[in-house]
DNA sequence: TTGAAAGCGCTAACAT
DNA sequence: ATGTTAGCGCTTTCAA
């Protein structure tokens, strides 16, 4: 197991390429403490002759730090968190900073793992995006460790941590608003609400209660959009319209957008609560030709690229994820320099972008072709 | 700078909790050496009490191994590399390893820095898809200082390192193939070619020369399949039909394709070699109303979620990149535990999927409404 | 301004 | 099977 065919220089080889001492040459390489021009001259010419470089190992262990941070997201693969990851690491490569990046898949058993793991390896700090906002004793943990948390994109109610989010509440409730406007009274919301309480919500929530949204997990606070919307244009909620898919898969949200239409009084309007949601539900739009906007209109959350390549384009809520990836490593290392500073809530502002799969709904069923083809189909 | 509040437990602190030495405790605690069941026990419980948590830094330094390797790709944003950063992070999470992700926006010089940071931090081996397979020196140097390196997506010619490809030529000749067989014999290509020298070949290359596709960027490579697909057909090839956008950005994609769109014998169907060049020349089409497959045929590289989505759904060169992803981290662990082993090409197997993109070319030109169209309208 | 020496937390000879 | 000791490459008192 030869690491290196021949080790690299230390400092005390270029201190004696310098005929300097080992401090000396350790301060005029690091850049501490006095050194006289001469000498610093002299050092880092050895040191350029031998190719040295720092051993960022050994500095770590005696510093305490090792300038890498850690980062826990869903699934790099969610252009989501893609887009954020990007922002932490165009960021982390200009403070100097490496990014270690997992996944969770959102299980909070894995997210407790990676933490843990990332702590062993003494990164500086963690930007994580906790699978359960009610579950956050590990991070809480990382942080009595002295390993500071940025949260993104959730928060975790309760504790001090810093976080980067968007008023998931006030989006989808502009969304949801905008489908109203247009006419619609029966709004279908695929959305996956993993744990029963959340489901139970929606027809236990009413104007009167006050719920803080920083409580609920994102699909929740979503959902409290969609509520708010109804109640402010004092609308009736019809709980059957909450196609809640419980498992955060494409497969489930196509089939819960099916089993909303074939319904018997199916929404003349969807809203897709993120991306992949949006993706399952225009493939079960698709199976059963459902055409936007004349027989179905449609509202994502998360706005992609190829959105205004289909036809019709797809209206959604865009959040400006490489900005709130950056602002959270910036946070984040400000946080490990200032360890002691009052927590910063960074809330983004989000924004509706109207297109064309939103429309007027229609009046008269029989127009709506899917309705009486879903009638002859089976199940899915 | 209090980096924790009360510092972590060492292995001293467990030995003396435990009644033992410390070498015996690290041994107990490190699962290597001799140690009795008696002891064993003991240690683990005195540690347990304690807390102990192996300081991975300082075993780091010792050990000379990081159990971290370094990603280098072009841009996690692209669906093609988060997929294998994907297959990548499963593999090293499963392995016991950390993966530290850069981006490098296909820019040999941040490339270049990326690298040398990295070899820098110690990891043990790299992952790199290098931005220009000409231009490798860097990656030859990380591999004689002792750090492995494997690629991913392309080669580097004349070297000796573990590399994870598709055989781009031949992928990108089935699908020009494909599209000869519907009948098209002018077919524009959207591709990059960022460097000159590469441009050319389209019309120096011929089909006597027998030209290494291991020296080729993968949008060289994949001008050569589209070349040798012609070839094979006994067409000609006009160099009017290259879209070369030279800098990989989706705009030029969409100016590109536009300008083939709008030249006076405008190409029947359209290859994008990969899925930015597909978004952007996408774009370009929507722009000037091209329909597809009726007026225009479209088969793109990389097939992404929506491509079945939208309307026709698009005809797309599968890559299994979260596969290529696993399997490069595999061939690099595989390779960091035995470095003196052969070097291993892997290639991977892509796939072409017909979809609804690609049809039969019309035979009238007046039937083509965006060509008319695009006479009225000024540049882009 | 420079040098000598200690030590970060661990592993790995070597001795017992 | 266990203990003693040295040392990885760097930073950091402390003296000079």
């Amino acid at each position: 197991m030869s690491r290196s065919a021949t080790s690299r220089p230390t400092v005390p080889d270029v201190a004696r390429a310098a005929g300097v001492s080992t401090s000396t040459a350790a301060r005029a390489l690091g850049g501490y403490g006095y050194v006289s021009a001469n000498v610093q001259e002299r050092v880092h010419e050895a040191a350029a002759k031998l190719g040295y470089r720092t051993n960022q190992v050994a500095k770590s262990m005696v510093t305490g730090r090792t300038n890498t941070i850690g980062v826990v997201g869903a699934d790099i693969e969610n252009p989501y968190f893609a887009g954020s990851m990007r922002g932490i690491g165009d960021m982390a490569r200009a403070t100097n900073y490496g990014a270690i990046l997992t996944n969770s898949d959102e299980d909070v058993a894995i997210e407790r793992d990676a933490v843990q793991i990332l702590v062993d390896r003494g990164v500086d700090g963690l930007i994580v995006a906790p699978a359960d906002v009610s579950d956050c004793s590990h991070l809480v943990m990382a942080m009595e460790r002295g390993v500071p948390v940025t949260l993104l994109d959730r928060t975790c109610p309760g504790t001090e941590m810093d976080a980067v989010i968007i008023d998931n509440v006030k989006a989808a409730k502009e969304a949801i608003t905008h489908l109203i406007e247009l006419g619609h009274r029966r709004i279908g919301i695929v959305t996956e609400l993993r744990r029963e309480a959340e489901a139970y919500d929606m027809e236990k929530m009413s104007p009167g209660q006050d719920i803080d949204p920083l409580t609920l997990n994102p699909s929740a606070s979503r959902l409290l959009g969609y509520l708010q919307a109804h109640w402010d244009a004092d609308l009736p909620v019809d709980p059957t319209l909450l196609g809640r898919t419980k498992t955060y898969t494409k497969a489930r949200a196509t089939s819960a957008t099916i089993d909303l239409l074939k319904s018997d009084d199916p929404p003349t309007a969807i809203f897709s609560v993120d991306n992949l949601m949006t993706i399952g539900a225009l493939e079960g739009m698709k199976k059963l030709d459902a055409h936007m906007p004349e027989e179905l209109s449609l509202v994502a959350f998360d706005d992609l690229d190829w959105m205004t390549l289909v036809t019709p384009s797809i209206t959604a809520v865009r959040q400006p994820v490489y900005e709130m990836g950056m602002n959270a490593a910036q946070i984040l290392f400000s946080r490990i320099n200032n360890p002691d500073r009052a927590a910063i809530r960074s809330v983004a502002s989000s924004e509706l972008i109207i297109r064309n799969s939103s429309g007027p709904p229609h009046t008269s069923p029989e127009s709506r072709v899917f309705i009486s083809k879903s009638k002859d189909a089976d199940s899915a």
